[in-house]
DNA sequence: TGTACATCAGTGAACGCGCGTTCACTGATGTAC
DNA sequence: TGTACATCAGTGAACGCGCGTTCACTGATGTAC
């Protein structure tokens, strides 16, 4: 019946305990939240003993930023997939990122946080430092095919993408606060969300397409 | 030397420990962020021993909502008196409303958190119920006047109210996130941030009398 | 195929820590007379 | 003005708790011969 019963014969060494933890842990930060989230916790999720993580994890620091990275990496991955698939006009490439990125932080609000919040992870890490800028090379690419104008990330944006920025980033942190939506009942909460992320990306996409998008 | 330097001889009693527990929190909140309290850290700054702060809060949640209606009062105090001052038109009133929000997140991004998170502050006490109530009746109202639509709180709201609410929201994420302004120094990046917030409150408001604000 | 042995990945007891909360106490203050 | 007394607002010791981390240990696994 638990979800190691096939395994439960072969008891002392556990296959991929690594894994296991990183799963539970994402299981915690996204039911509970990032402030439930400890090392004891993590191996009781796991079914092990709690001291069991530390030949895994340099230590709680060590877990949490492996965790934020394979969000990151989730979210980075999902935006490229979701850019391939909306076709080669750069207004529509813009699009589909924009809304992947909503998608990403309403489906999973506290993982958001996680990478958001100072302290809690090791932003030296060699592996969150590579996904970051993964994700900053793919935004300032999308941006700067979207305007036409070649965007430098040392730069500051340009007002239109800036207010691009602003209105995904946003409109997630809207939705997950209850700003919006308070009241549709929770099945439905989702679906009406992307919807008004969608109606809301359209109108921006139009006031660009129909002013011409300068850069001043 | 202390600020309780001419209030030493009079040693036991306090005076007003209620106000002194409230503005040591506050000072953690806003340095230290919101993980960083404790009530015995409080006590410890308000200079009391740490069995004290029961005497004037129920307990930790107590004194953190409390620390929350305040902040929300400032809020909405700072809005109330931007608008007043912005003169008669509905759509200059909207932008003061905004910057005022978009000031207040900025300036004071940990309160913000603490309001915005739940669990640690008790979100049915009857002042943070009245607080957050009157932030809402403002906001309708701003919104009602400038689009000319009777803006019901309990329905959902039309695009462009949608759309001003996400940029107020979500510029000062932006910001405080890091995702803009990184690197201009410190003592410049507020001033730059509230200049860049208007000019992107003003692109919307000239978008709004160029189309006429409509409600679909 | 069998045996010896090194390595790996767990266990579980123990450590010290700071926390929120409780409680008997006591010094200071204010009031009644 | 002086005294008795109730109330208030602190103190500081004590409580139990769960935490992260360490460590000696041991069972399982894999490899060499």
């Amino acid at each position: 019946m638990s979800e190691t019963a096939d395994h439960g014969a072969r008891a002392y060494h556990h296959g991929d305990l690594r894994k296991a933890l990183l799963e539970a842990a994402r299981g915690i930060v996204e039911q509970e939240g990032l402030d439930a989230f400890t090392l004891r916790e993590c191996a009781r999720r796991a079914g092990v003993s709690h001291g069991a993580p530390a030949h895994h994890f340099t230590d709680r620091t060590g877990l949490l930023t492996a965790l934020a990275v394979q969000a990151l990496e989730e979210r980075v991955a999902a935006a490229e997939a979701r850019m391939a698939a909306a076709g080669p006009d750069p207004l529509d490439r813009l699009k589909a990122c924009g809304l992947a990125h909503i998608e990403f932080n309403i489906r999973h609000p506290r993982l958001d946080d996680l990478c958001s919040h100072n302290g809690v992870t090791d932003h030296s890490d060699p592996a969150m430092q590579a996904v970051f800028q993964k994700m900053t090379a793919a935004l300032v690419d999308a941006m700067s095919a979207a305007t036409g104008q070649p965007m430098k990330p040392e730069k500051e944006a340009n007002p239109e993408t800036l207010l691009a920025l602003v209105v995904v980033t946003g409109f997630a942190k809207v939705f997950n606060d209850g700003m919006i939506l308070r009241d549709v009942p929770e099945r439905e909460r989702f679906g009406r969300a992307l919807a008004l992320a969608s109606d809301l990306l359209d109108l921006l996409d139009s006031a660009f397409r129909g002013r011409g998008v300068s850069a001043d």
